[in-house]
DNA sequence: ATAGATATGTCAATATAACTGACCCAAAAT
DNA sequence: ATTTTGGGTCAGTTATATTGACATATCTAT
């Protein structure tokens, strides 16, 4: 028979909490240097996900972050006057935009991960590679419920 | 050697994003419930930490959840007015409050917390024991860093 | 060609949750 | 007796999101 101790709810409680612990924390982590750009966490949040899935159009970045648009509208505006994301016209579908990084913008990008990467880093350099892919999967579930 | 292809900046930066996705997912299936309630995600997370350490004090509460005492306050006025919330005066310290649930915050907490374990539980029912241990490991390292 | 759907942009008002800064009181610690 | 600590509160502001309405350009299907 299956054990499904861990399966307590004490500890899915725990785990609720601890979630929030990451990612509050994560994400402070590099407040200071987006201060000095007068940008904030949803500018932050915008930043990594167009880094990591370059050329993304308006809707797609919609269907990540889960926002308005209204509310999207505003990040990218402020991200664009500061010169640190382009908007290509699509060539296929020319009603959609592709957002990209510039070099300012990757420079950025740079300057906020290295700070967050401290503390993921950290956790997991003494960790085995089995624990890393083991929480990789459990994160994706719980994503992906 | 040590095999450290599984801290490569990319994997780190899926961690960021997933972290974020998973704390937003988890704290927004509950978001219908507390409407009903006029709550939001910030007397959620409140009542959370109070369920989970009990006769908490506000600077005890404070340091978890890491907002001012001004913005707690605001939250814990509106639970104390609703009555879900007990505030006890320090017996050795008089000046300190514990803060509990009482029997409809419990009730509250327990609807909430229902429509969050979902997740976690589906998330969890299918990995073995040792998943979840390393799960609850690294997300440990990544707030202790 | 035209009608409808889609992708995006924008105006205005409002809500939520946080912040800073300034004070206050009561009780504990020195 | 004085200082420090724990907590409460007023006022104003900022950051981020919302709802709702409407506009424009482009694509798709008939």
């Amino acid at each position: 028979m299956k054990d499904l101790l861990y399966l307590k709810d004490d500890q899915i409680k725990d785990f609720i909490e601890q979630i929030f612990y990451a990612y509050r924390e994560t994400y402070s982590d590099p407040r200071k240097i987006l201060k000095k750009y007068s940008f904030g966490t949803a500018h932050h949040r915008a930043i990594h996900i167009i880094e990591r899935h370059k050329g993304i159009t308006i809707s797609g970045l919609l269907n990540k972050l889960k926002i308005t648009k209204q509310s999207l509208n505003r990040v990218l505006r402020d991200l664009i006057k500061n010169k640190s994301v382009l908007i290509k016209k699509g060539e296929i579908d020319s009603r959609q935009r592709h957002i990209f990084l510039n070099e300012k913008g990757q420079k950025l990008f740079d300057e906020i991960f290295s700070e967050q990467k401290k503390r993921i880093y950290n956790a997991l350099k003494n960790s085995d590679s089995d624990s890393v892919i083991k929480f990789k999967n459990v994160l994706s579930k719980i994503i992906n419920e």
